[in-house]
DNA sequence: CGACGCTTTGACAAACTTCAATCCCCGTGG
DNA sequence: CCACGGGGATTGAAGTTTGTCAAAGCGTCG
């Protein structure tokens, strides 16, 4: 159920390289032929698109041992880039998608395909919310993902967040600032968040 | 590639029947079990779900010809509703997903899967935007899908429209005047959009 | 120590929402 | 045929949220 456990599979239909990337380096490019997936083995990438007059949109970060890569499309629809220093299972898989739409898909792609579904759609239902229930949302989101029990060690910059979450730097700051006043969470280093009420997180979200 | 390509082939490898649904009533509901696939044959099918203080949203809408009701989940994560009086063509058919997964995919289902993922990235794009910026992108959008020339017959109301958007029916409304008045858009009825300068449009979402 | 990058804070401007009133379209009944 | 009523759409004024710009704080690394 875990997108950790597809990778167990797939690596052995194809070939598959290891990469380092270093902070900001790019992995690859939008519009470039997809056709490989892609294991974070440790570190953290993001899908990004920057638009004509600058802003920057995120798509989706991918954390230790989640996958990306996977498109609807023939081409790339974000790049990727690490968030810091990367390391990269490439999956050079004769089984993935464009290659072979129309004979049929592994399972386990498919369930793939599957959790892109629902990241877009929760991304979608965050975006839709008011600042407070954003950060909120991508706060509980990260801590879901990390299995965590509590506590978030955040890979990526406050930039970053605001960028996923269609906010400005500032306005991600302040919130954080007020979910610490209220005993919400807490903020031992800048990247490092304690959740104090997890209760009441789920409750901005819900 | 279109969406209503697909049901030219899903409907013969099960059984399927067409239903009348009016104005506002529920096709299938949130949490239900999946394991079917719905045409719109006629009308317009939006998905959406509403939260605890009231407040709702709609994930897509769908129009005639068009296909939902694929989940990546074993239920399903939003309502159906009527947008306006509609018949639906409801596809039992075998290989829908849940049944199927751990045995291959027929390549219809995976394409329309990748719509559907490809949909959700749009919108996500979308609500990361300014109000004017986004009410412009709902209708170059509407305008593509019915493959319009210039003209779209929104089937849907304000409130449809702003709970797509993330946005008030206020705030929706005071952006189509905006764009009448900078002659982008005309609105001869409040249903009907005549897109004057679709360059403009799709400067406004570059 | 000092410089640089990232984060936080403050003050103000712009965008969006809220609440209330009005308008408009359309169907219904007199 | 026209008056009436109701739901949706628009508009206005005021309030709240978020963005912008500028400055200060904090941590890290040379």
């Amino acid at each position: 159920l875990s997108a950790g456990s597809l990778a167990l599979a797939i690596p052995n239909s194809g070939t598959s390289v290891a990469l380092g990337f270093c902070r900001n380096a790019e992995i690859y490019r939008e519009g470039e032929p997809a056709g490989q997936l892609y294991k974070v083995i440790s570190g953290a990438v993001r899908t990004c698109r920057v638009l004509i007059d600058g802003r920057r949109q995120i798509g989706s970060f991918y954390l230790q041992g989640e996958i990306f890569g996977l498109e609807a499309e023939k081409e790339h629809s974000f790049s990727a880039e690490a968030v810091v220093d990367s390391e990269v299972l490439i999956i050079k898989s004769p089984t993935v998608p464009c290659e072979r739409w129309r004979t049929g898909m592994p399972s386990q792609v498919w369930a793939l395909m599957g959790h892109e579904l629902k990241r877009a759609q929760d991304h979608a239902r965050l975006l839709a919310m008011t600042a407070r229930e954003r950060v909120a949302g991508f706060l509980l989101e990260m801590a879901e993902r990390i299995q965590s029990s509590g506590e978030v060690e955040l890979p990526m910059s406050r930039q970053d967040i605001a960028d996923y979450l269609g906010l400005t730097v500032e306005t991600v700051s302040r919130m954080l600032t007020q979910l610490k006043n209220r005993a919400v969470i807490a903020v031992p280093t800048s990247k490092r968040i304690v959740l104090r009420k997890r209760a009441a997180l789920n409750r901005l979200v819900a």
